[in-house]
DNA sequence: CTAGGGTTAG
C-alpha cells in the first residue's frame, strides 16, 4: 500500500516563502485621532492578530469605569473588547458594553458587531442577541457575525432562521454569509437543507469562489460523499490552502486516506505552500494507514517551515509513532516536549490503547496498557484534570486489562468531575463493566444514562450476550428499536451471537435475513462467524461446512479453529484435518493449530496421530506461545507464567495451589493431561501436567491477595484449556468466588460451578 | 470566518 506512493520532496521548492502568518498593527490605529481613521479601523475588522502585550488592559479597563465615559473615544472600545475576546469574560464585556450603552456609542454598527463577536465566542448567545437587536441597522459583516456565533455554539437552528430573518430585511447574503449557512447545515446534519442552499448559489448566480467552495467540500464530506466534495473543491478556480486541507481531510473522514495523501502530493506539485493545518491532517491521515515514512518526510517539512514546535503538530506526530508500534520514538518526542497539552496526554493513553488493540500478542498488549495506565496517573500527578477524551481512552484500557479496581477508581473521578454525564464517558463506561464481568453494574450505568446513542446500546446488548444472557440481550434489542434507535451492521452482530449461542437457529437465520431486506445492511465476515459457530455449538459440523462454502468470503482464522474444535467434540476427523489444513494455510507454524488438531485425535484415541502431529512440531520447531496470565490488585498488575518458580513467594503460592486442587478433587475434579510443547528439547513426554498453567497461578494469588468475597478478574494470553476451564468451575463453588477469565478468544465467568460460555467455548 | 491533534460498541 505505502509503496504506490510518490515520494515527496523533503526539500520544498525554492518559490514556496513562509506565510507571514503574524502581522503587527501600528500602535496609532488604538487611538485614531480623528473620524476618518475610526472608519479605516471599521475596515480593517479582523484585529485579531493585535498584540495583546501592547497595553495593560485591565487597568484601562478600571480607569474606564472610574472615569467616566465621555472622555473616551468611541475606538478605544477596540483593544477592550480584544481583551474581553482574549479572556473569553463575559462580566467584562458587559462592563464594556454597559460604558457602550452610555455613552450612546450603540450608534456604531462596527463596534456592536464586535460585541455580538465576543459575547458570541464567551459563549452567551442570548447577550449577542440583545445587543445585535439594538443595533441601528446591520450590515453583512453584522449578520455574519451572528450566524457563526450561533454555528459555533452548536445553535445551527437559529443561524439557519437568522438567514431567512436576514432575507426578509432585505440584504443580500454575502459569499461568506452562504459559506456559514452551509456549515449551519453540516453541524444541522442535514443535507436537504444544504442542498437547497447549494440550489439558491446556482439559481441567484453567486460567484463560485474559495469560501462556498471549502463549505460545499466540507459539508458533502460529512455526509459521506466524498465524489460531490471533491467535485466542490475541484470547481473552486482559486483554490486556496483552506481548499486543500478540507479536500485531503474530507478524504480522511471517508476512509480514503491514501487519496488524501496523493492530493496531498498533488498540492505540492502545485506550489501551494501547505502550513500547520495542512501538515497535521496529512499527518493524522498517515495515521490512518499507519504509513510512518511519509509521516517522516512531513515533520521535515514541518521543520522546514518552523511549525515543528507547534503542539498540535507534536501530538499528531506522538499519535502516529504509537500507532506505528514506534512507542521509543513516541517517548523521545514526548519527554523532549517543554509543555504537554491535554491533548498530548491523551494522545499518549490513546495511542497505547490503540496499539493494545491492534497487537495479537495479548503479552505485550497488556504491557500497552499497563504504560497507558501509567501514563494517567502521571497525567493526574501533573495537575492538569483528565476530559472526556481521557476518561473514555482509560475506561476501554481498564476494560481490555480487565481491571475492575483501576475501573472503578476512574468511575469515581468521572462522577466527581461532571464527565460522566458524557455519553461516550458512560458508554465506555458500560463496556468497562462488562469486560470486567460486572453485567450488573453494566446495566446499572445503562439504566443512568439521560441519553443513550446506538453505540451505548450495542455495547449493553453485546454484554449480556458475552455474559450468556440471551434473553435480555434480545430484549434490549427490542427496546431499542420501540426508542427508535436504529441498529447496524455491529447491533446485528450481537443478536445474531445471542441467538446462536441460544441454539435458536430460525431466529439466528430470520435476523440475518431481515438485516439484509428491512436495513439494508450487507453481512460481513462477523455476521456468518456468528452462524457458523451456532452450528458447530449444535454439533452440526455438515452444515456449519456448508455454510462456509456458500459465504462471499473467504474464511477466517477463528471460523476454521471454532471448526476444529467442534470436530474435537464430534469425532469428526475428516471436517477436522481439512480446516486445520485451512488454518495451516492462513497461519504457517501456528502452534495453536497443531494443539487442537492433536487434542481431537488424543479425544478421538488416535494416539498415532497424535505423535505424528508430535513430531511435525518438532521438526518445524514449532514453538510454543507465550503463555502469561495477569491479575490486577489495587494500582499494580502481576503477571505469571507457567511452572514459573521465580517468583519470591513461589513455593508458599504452589503449596496453595496444590490444597485448592486436592479440595476441589474431593467434590470430584479429575485433572486432564493435555498435549504439551515442551520447551525443552530434551523432554520426552507428550503429556505434561497442567496444573500449574499460568492463569491457575494467578487465580491462586488472587484468592490470597484480594479481600473475601471479592471478585477474581485475570487475563490470559492464549487460549484456556479445558483443564483450567473446568477446574476453576470447581474453584468457583469451593471459594464461593466469582472469577472471570479473558483467554485470547473471550471472556468466561465462573460463578457457582458454572461458565458464562455454556461449556461451547474454544479450548487447547 | 471556512481547516487541524485526542474518545465509545463486534
Amino acid at each position: 500500500m505505502a509503496s504506490s506512493f510518490p515520494s515527496v520532496a523533503v526539500t520544498p521548492s525554492a518559490t514556496l516563502k513562509l506565510q507571514p502568518h503574524f502581522r503587527k498593527y501600528p500602535p496609532t490605529s488604538y487611538f485614531p485621532t480623528d473620524k476618518s481613521q475610526s472608519i479605516s479601523l471599521q475596515k480593517s475588522h479582523r484585529l485579531t492578530h493585535l498584540d495583546p502585550s501592547y497595553l495593560d488592559y485591565r487597568e484601562a479597563l478600571s480607569s474606564a469605569k472610574e472615569e467616566g465615559l465621555e472622555d473616551l473615544e468611541l475606538s478605544f472600545y477596540v483593544p477592550l473588547l480584544q481583551e474581553c475576546l482574549h479572556k473569553g469574560s463575559i462580566s467584562d464585556t458587559k462592563i464594556v458594553h454597559g460604558h457602550v450603552v452610555k455613552t450612546g456609542t450603540h450608534q456604531d454598527i462596527f463596534v456592536m458587531s464586535f460585541l455580538v463577536n465576543v459575547y458570541a465566542k464567551c459563549g452567551n448567545m442570548e447577550n449577542a442577541r440583545k445587543v445585535f437587536d439594538k443595533m441601528p441597522r446591520r450590515d453583512d459583516i453584522a449578520w455574519s457575525t451572528l450566524l457563526v456565533g450561533y454555528v459555533q455554539n452548536s445553535q445551527p437552528k437559529h443561524a439557519i432562521r437568522g438567514f431567512q430573518e436576514m432575507l426578509y430585511a432585505g440584504s443580500y447574503p454575502s459569499n461568506f454569509t452562504l459559506a456559514i449557512a452551509l456549515n449551519a447545515c453540516t453541524s444541522l446534519q442535514s443535507l436537504k437543507l444544504g442542498d437547497q442552499f447549494h440550489a439558491y448559489i446556482i439559481k441567484y448566480n453567486i460567484g463560485y469562489d474559495a469560501s462556498i467552495g471549502n463549505a460545499l467540500c466540507s459539508l458533502y464530506s460529512k455526509f459521506r460523499k466524498l465524489k460531490l466534495a471533491l467535485n466542490a473543491f475541484r470547481r473552486i478556480k482559486e483554490k486556496n490552502v483552506i481548499s486543500w486541507t478540507s479536500a485531503i481531510s474530507a478524504c480522511g473522514d471517508n476512509g480514503e486516506a491514501a487519496k488524501g495523501l496523493r492530493l496531498f502530493v498533488e498540492m505540492l506539485s502545485e506550489d501551494i505552500q501547505p502550513n500547520e493545518f495542512t501538515l497535521t491532517t496529512v499527518l493524522s491521515q498517515c495515521c490512518e494507514i499507519q504509513y510512518l515514512e511519509l509521516g517522516s518526510q512531513v515533520h521535515s517539512l514541518c521543520a522546514k517551515f518552523g511549525y515543528d514546535s507547534d503542539i498540535r503538530f507534536r501530538n499528531s506526530m506522538l499519535y502516529l509513532y504509537l500507532k506505528c508500534g514506534c512507542i521509543g520514538e513516541a517517548q523521545i518526542l514526548f519527554n523532549g516536549m517543554d509543555y504537554h497539552s491535554l491533548v498530548t496526554w491523551n494522545a499518549m493513553i490513546a495511542g497505547h490503547a490503540q496499539m493494545m488493540e491492534h497487537t495479537k500478542d495479548n503479552l505485550s498488549a497488556c504491557q500497552n496498557g499497563i504504560e497507558a495506565l501509567n501514563v494517567f496517573s502521571k497525567l493526574n500527578r501533573s495537575g492538569m484534570k483528565p476530559d472526556l477524551f481521557t476518561f473514555s481512552s482509560v475506561l476501554s484500557v481498564c476494560s481490555r486489562l480487565v481491571a475492575l479496581e483501576q475501573g472503578e477508581q476512574v468511575h469515581a473521578q468521572a462522577i466527581k468531575t461532571g464527565f460522566l454525564s458524557d455519553v461516550v464517558v458512560s458508554s465506555s463506561l458500560i463496556n468497562m463493566y462488562n469486560k470486567c464481568g460486572s453485567v450488573e453494574r453494566a446495566s446499572k450505568a445503562f439504566l443512568e444514562m439521560s441519553t443513550r446513542t446506538l453505540i451505548s446500546w450495542t455495547s449493553m446488548i453485546a454484554g449480556f450476550a458475552q455474559h450468556g444472557r440471551y434473553q435480555q440481550a434480545l430484549q434490549l434489542f427490542e427496546d431499542m428499536k420501540l426508542a427508535g434507535v436504529r441498529p447496524n451492521a455491529v447491533t446485528f452482530v450481537c443478536v445474531l451471537s445471542a441467538y446462536s449461542q441460544a441454539g435458536m437457529v430460525s431466529e439466528a437465520l430470520d435476523y440475518f435475513e431481515i438485516m439484509q431486506k428491512e436495513y439494508k445492511i450487507k453481512p460481513v465476515m462477523d455476521h456468518y462467524t456468528c452462524l457458523v459457530d451456532m452450528f458447530v455449538w449444535l454439533g452440526q459440523l455438515e452444515e456449519a461446512f456448508n455454510f462456509i462454502k456458500k459465504m462471499d468470503f473467504e474464511p477466517t482464522e477463528s471460523i476454521w479453529s471454532n471448526l476444529i474444535y467442534g470436530c474435537q467434540s464430534q469425532g469428526n476427523l475428516e471436517i477436522g484435518y481439512h480446516a486445520a489444513e485451512q488454518l495451516l494455510s492462513l497461519k504457517p507454524k501456528d502452534s495453536e493449530t497443531y494443539m487442537l488438531l492433536s487434542n481431537m485425535y488424543l479425544s478421538a484415541g488416535q494416539y498415532e496421530y497424535v505423535s505424528r502431529v508430535k513430531k511435525i512440531m518438532e521438526e518445524e520447531n514449532i514453538r510454543k506461545l507465550n503463555d502469561w496470565s495477569w491479575i490486577s490488585i489495587k494500582d499494580r498488575v502481576y503477571s505469571f507464567k507457567p511452572n514459573d518458580k521465580a517468583q519470591p513467594q513461589s513455593s508458599l503460592l504452589y503449596k496453595s495451589l496444590e490444597d485448592l486442587v486436592s479440595k476441589a478433587k474431593n467434590l470430584g475434579y479429575e485433572m486432564l493431561e493435555s498435549v504439551e510443547i515442551s520447551e525443552e528439547e530434551e523432554d520426552e513426554k507428550t503429556t505434561s501436567p497442567t496444573i500449574y498453567h499460568s492463569e491457575k497461578l494467578a487465580i491462586t494469588f488472587g484468592l490470597e491477595k484480594l479481600p473475601y468475597s471479592s471478585p477474581i478478574r485475570v487475563v490470559k494470553s492464549t487460549l484456556m484449556c479445558r483443564d483450567c476451564h473446568n477446574f476453576i468451575k470447581y474453584v468457583s463453588t469451593l471459594t464461593g468466588r466469582e472469577i472471570v477469565v479473558k483467554d485470547s478468544r473471550r471472556l468466561h465467568k465462573f460463578v457457582n460451578g458454572q461458565c458464562s460460555c455454556g461449556d461451547f467455548g474454544c479450548f487447547l
